[in-house]
DNA sequence: TGATATAACTGACTATAGTCATTAATGATT
DNA sequence: AATCATTAATGACTATAGTCAGTTATATCA
C-alpha cells in the first residue's frame, strides 16, 4: 500500500471528465439535451460509450455536470452589487432573479437540469455536487438575513437558516410555475416571486396576536 | 354533423381507460413503478401497445392516473375532522401530514408520480388533472385560511389564495427533502413542515415595523 | 341496407440509455 | 525488468418506451 507517485491516472481521470464536460456543455448547446445522444458526447469526447457511465451515473448526470459551473458563478453574482439601501424584499427577489433570468437562456434544458436535482433516490456523483451547493447558497442567503437582522429590518428571534430554507421554496416554486409555461418570466419575477417574499416577510397574524407572544 | 346517439364508442373508450387504470395500478402495486413495463399494462388491459398510448402519453402518465382518484380522496380526508380548538400551524401541519403520510406507503413510486408533475413541458393528458385538483386544493387551503381570519388567527387584509400558495410551496419543499433523504418521515412533520410554516405565520418583521405598516 | 367517412386500434419497428463480460493500462513488488 | 494486482476502458448487447403506416370498427347518410 504505497502512495501513489506518478498520478498519471489522476490526471488522465480528471482529464477524460472535463472532456466530458466540455463535449456535453457543446453538445447540449448545439442541438439541446434530448435530440443529443449519449454515444455522441461519449465520441465527442474521445472515449467508449462505457465509459461516459463511469463517470455521469446517467445522461442527467452529464446536465448536473455542465451546470455546476455556471451556478457557482451565478451564486458568486447574484450576491454582489446588493443596492444598499433596498429593503430586505427587493435584495431577495434581486437575488433570485439571476436564476431565473439564467434559466431563462435555455427554459428547456433548464427543466431537465432541475428535474434531475427534485425527487431522486439518492444524489449521487455530480447530484451531490449540486445539492452541497444549495446548501452553500442557503448558507449565504441566512448571511444576508443575518445583515438584515442588523439593519433592524427583520426582528432579531429570527432563525435565518430556516427563513433561507422558506425563501428557497417559495422561489423554487415560482420557478416551477414559470417552466411550466403558467406564468411568464416577468410575471414569475414581479408578482409570483415577490407577493410570496412579501407574505414571506410580513408573515400573517394581526399585530395584536404578535404582541401577545412578547 | 348528427349527434351520436348509440355512444357505443364512448362508453368503449371510457371502460378501456378504466381497465387501463386498473392494470396500471394492480401491476405498480405489484412490482413497482420502474419493473413493470407498458407492455405488462397493455396485456392486462387487454389492449395493444399502441392503444396504451392513446389513453396515456407516456408511462409516468399511466402513474398519475392511478394517483387521481387516491389523491381526490385524500383530499376530502385531509379537511374533515379539523379539530376546532387547534391553532392554524396545527390545522396545516395535520393536513399536509395526511399527504405525507399517504406518500409514505410507497415513497419509491410517490417519487416518480411527483416527478411527473414538476418541471414538465406542458400539463397534458392526466397530469392536466392532477393540475386541476392542486389548484382545487388550493382553493379548500384559502377558505381555511378564510375561517382563520374569520376566527381572528390572521390579519383580515391577508391575501389567502397568495397564503395557500405559500403553504403549498413550504410543504413541497419538506415532501421533497423527505422522499430525498434528507431526513425521516416524522421529522418531515413535525420539524421541518412544522418549523415553515410557524415562520410563514409569524413572519420575519419585528413588531414596531409591522406597526409601521398601519 | 350499402357506401363512405371518420375514429380507434394495432404490433412490428426504431431509437437509445445503460450494463457487463472482456480487454487494456497502470501501479506495486520482487 | 518481470510478475502480479488493481483499476480503468470498451463496445456488443439488452431492455423497453414510444411511433406510425396499415387495419379494423363505428357512425353517418343516401
Amino acid at each position: 500500500m504505497v502512495e501513489n507517485k506518478s498520478g498519471v491516472r489522476e490526471r488522465n481521470k480528471k482529464q477524460k471528465l472535463e472532456n466530458i464536460r466540455l463535449a456535453s456543455q457543446f453538445l447540449f448547446k448545439e442541438k439541446g439535451y434530448e435530440a443529443t445522444t449519449t454515444r455522441e458526447v461519449a465520441e465527442r469526447a474521445g472515449i467508449g460509450t462505457g465509459t461516459l457511465f463511469l463517470y455521469a451515473r446517467d445522461k442527467q448526470d452529464l446536465l448536473v455536470l455542465v451546470y455546476l459551473d455556471a451556478i457557482e458563478e451565478l451564486i458568486e453574482q447574484s450576491f454582489t452589487g446588493l443596492t444598499e439601501t433596498q429593503p430586505l424584499r427587493e435584495r431577495l427577489v434581486g437575488i433570485f432573479s439571476h436564476f431565473l433570468r439564467f434559466y431563462a437562456n435555455d427554459p428547456e434544458t433548464a427543466r431537465f437540469y432541475l428535474q434531475a436535482l427534485t425527487f431522486q433516490k439518492s444524489l449521487e456523483g455530480q447530484r451531490q455536487e449540486a445539492a452541497a451547493q444549495i446548501a452553500r447558497f442557503l448558507n449565504l442567503l441566512a448571511g444576508q438575513l443575518e445583515q438584515a437582522k442588523l439593519r433592524g429590518e427583520i426582528s432579531l428571534g429570527i432563525d435565518t437558516v430556516q427563513a433561507a430554507r422558506n425563501f428557497f421554496g417559495l422561489y423554487f416554486q415560482t420557478l416551477s410555475a414559470w417552466l411550466g409555461g403558467l406564468v411568464d418570466l416577468e410575471t414569475a419575477i414581479n408578482h409570483s416571486l415577490r407577493n410570496a417574499f412579501d407574505l414571506q416577510i410580513t408573515g400573517l397574524q394581526p399585530p395584536n396576536l404578535i404582541d401577545k407572544n412578547f
